[in-house]
DNA sequence: GCAAGGTC
């Protein structure tokens, strides 16, 4: 018997599906010669300090480097502590069962360097010895199913892989247990003061920004504002200079003349494409904008429509689908014929050409764009209706025409030189779907400009000094931080560094939100109306850490550059033994700085 | 009491 295991019972069943295997058992479909099962993502972490007999919160203890990491059974909370997750014990048994029955096991689980993970652990759990080859395939459509079948790898083809996302795991342990201890102790405060490669740059990415907002000193600075009349239709046209004082923008505002002369006009239309498909965070970032969810709570929404089959999978990377998903596409668009919001546009898109910016199939990682299913929605929550809709009108957002639009730029001399522009969208397009009103516009923003020539000659009917004043960044919200995280390491000066984390960024999808939980739950931030702002906690810590590796995106981009050569071959140990030096240094520098922090 | 990673 040959048996499969997949990451997730989505794709166990899927593939059993392909196969046409249909006798479903608990955990696991059987069915043409094979056995298909699953596991819940990572069924196996590392063991905690105890294991290793490091008891209590000790500083003899550290820093705490284990001769040989440990697997323990995922833990979950209850009222009596940690304890295993019955679910997940429930699960490993079964895979124990079938992988003693099995001639051969096959790896299905994600391609990636986690998915590598999350079945090597349960392997060598499980202590088994049975050969086992790999599926490795980018999409879950029955013909890449089918394919990758055909072209099954031998497993230890991914040892290197799974080498490297064995370092990822035991590195994060090392620095994240050891850091938060050592200034945990050192503080003296009973709290837990956490610390980790991602959640201590996240903190300090919070911090950096609300001081740096804090302290901005704004600069005043003054436009004079006239308004042209062509012909009863009246437009407001801005100085092109900013004054310094209100005096110098005064002596202007004296030289404008009762009329004023055309002097260049500027129309050219500009074209819009739409946006692509969804990811999560893109997502998150869109229901954190139009809704004020928080990522966790859309997460947890687009879970739930995933476990209803109404949704692709949630925890994507990516924004693109493949050629063979979109070869489904018009019939998931003549499901929406009906929508309340947007059928009209389904309609419209049903008989349209089909724009193809998130088709490729190159793009597409381990799962595709979000899209939804076909299947029916009933009874759903408003916010979970919501989500379906964001998820449902961005498929046809991204599926429509260019967004057509006419920006207008015309120059006027009046004493000074003046500048009104004007966008008119000439042909809606995409942005037919939702019918949002565009970013928010300035005041002195025209919706339509008259048609004028050069050389024209208008009455000015009012002039005016408008006062104003250089704004701050803003401070990170639940939107503006994913984005930020999802970018980070774009700015590194280091080229090799930048360049390891150019696809990746701080955290993945499936765990930025859980970050900023994690965040919240140590009280070193905190909500104050959409924004995210550090508690004095958190400002404490961003203290003692800032000027350190451990609060810096780099460290990532360091390890991800030496995991990638570990994955093409380079020597484990060299990374380890780095590690290790490093752990060192951070949990001695960690014990005496702790001790100056001022806590409450 | 602690990391980051995955998922129900």
């Amino acid at each position: 018997m040959k048996v499969i295991i997949a990451e997730k019972p989505s794709v166990g069943r899927e593939i059993a599906k392909v196969f046409g295997a249909t006798n479903k058992k608990d955990g696991y479909i059987e069915g043409k010669g094979y056995t298909f099962t699953w596991a819940f993502g990572h069924l196996l972490q590392l063991a905690a300090p105890q294991e290793y007999g490091f008891y209590g919160w000790n500083v003899q203890n550290l820093p705490m480097l284990p001769q040989k990491f440990k697997l323990a059974i995922r833990k979950v909370k209850t009222k009596d502590g940690l304890v295993d997750d019955p679910g997940v014990k429930k699960q490993l048994n079964i895979i124990k069962t079938l992988f003693d029955e099995a001639t051969e096991i096959i790896v299905a689980t994600d391609a990636g360097r986690e998915g590598e993970l999350i079945f090597r652990y349960i392997y060598y759990y499980l202590k088994c010895k049975k050969p086992f080859k790999r599926l490795w395939i980018s999409s879950q459509t029955d013909a890449a199913i089918k394919d990758g079948f055909r072209n099954l790898k031998p497993g230890a083809d991914y040892d290197s892989l799974f080498n490297s996302a064995h370092c990822r795991s035991q590195s994060d342990w090392l620095v994240g247990m050891n850091a938060t201890q050592a200034l945990s102790l050192s503080a003296g405060t009973r709290s837990v003061l956490s610390l980790g490669r991602v959640q201590t740059p996240t903190l300090a990415m919070i911090c950096a920004r609300y001081i740096e907002h804090k302290n901005f000193v704004p600069q005043n600075f003054y436009q004079v504002v006239i308004q042209p009349d062509k012909d009863g239709q009246a437009f407001k046209a801005v100085s092109v200079t900013n004054f310094k004082t209100k005096e110098e923008a005064e002596a202007v505002l004296q030289l404008v003349e009762p009329t004023c002369t055309i002097e260049n006009v500027e129309a050219k239309p500009r074209k819009e494409p739409p946006p692509l498909l969804h990811d999560l965070s893109s997502l998150q970032q869109e229901a954190n904008k139009r809704k004020g969810f928080t990522a966790d709570q859309t997460l947890t929404l687009l879970q739930n429509l995933y476990e209803n089959k109404l949704v692709t999978y949630p925890r994507t990377g990516s924004r693109y689908i493949g050629d063979d998903v979109f070869a489904g596409v018009p019939q998931l668009i003549a499901g929406f014929t009906e929508h309340v919001e947007f059928g009209k546009q389904a309609i419209i898109l049903t008989s349209a050409k089909l724009n193809k910016r998130s088709v490729n199939a190159k793009k597409v990682t381990d799962h595709h764009a979000i899209l939804p299913t076909g299947e029916k929605p009933n009874h759903l929550t408003d916010d979970q209706q919501a989500i379906y809709d964001m998820v449902a009108g961005r498929m046809l957002e991204a599926f429509h025409a260019d967004c057509i639009k006419e920006i207008t730029k015309i120059t006027i001399l009046s004493g000074t030189k003046f500048l009104a522009s004007g966008t008119v969208i000439q042909t809606a397009g995409w942005r037919a779907v939702f019918n949002d009103k565009d970013e928010e516009k300035k005041d002195e923003e025209n919706a339509t400009l008259p048609a004028v020539k050069p050389g024209e000659i208008l009455p000015v009917t009012a002039k005016d000094i408008l006062e104003k004043q250089t704004k701050p960044k803003p401070l990170y919200n639940e939107a503006s931080l994913l984005k930020a995280l999802e970018t980070a390491g774009k700015e590194i000066d280091d080229d090799e560094l930048r360049q390891a984390m150019k696809d990746s960024g701080l955290g993945t999808p499936a765990t930025r939100a859980a970050i900023i939980e994690t965040l919240l739950k140590r009280d070193y931030i905190a909500r104050e109306k959409k924004n995210l702002v550090p508690t004095s906690t958190g400002l404490s810590v961003y203290n003692v850490v800032k000027d350190q590796r451990i609060s810096q995106a780099e460290l990532t981009g360091a390890w991800e550059k030496r995991l990638e050569e570990i994955r093409s071959g380079a020597s484990v140990s060299a990374f380890q033994e780095e590690i290790k030096v490093y752990t060192r240094a951070i949990t001695q520098e960690l014990l005496q700085a702790g001790k100056g922090m001022a806590l409450k």
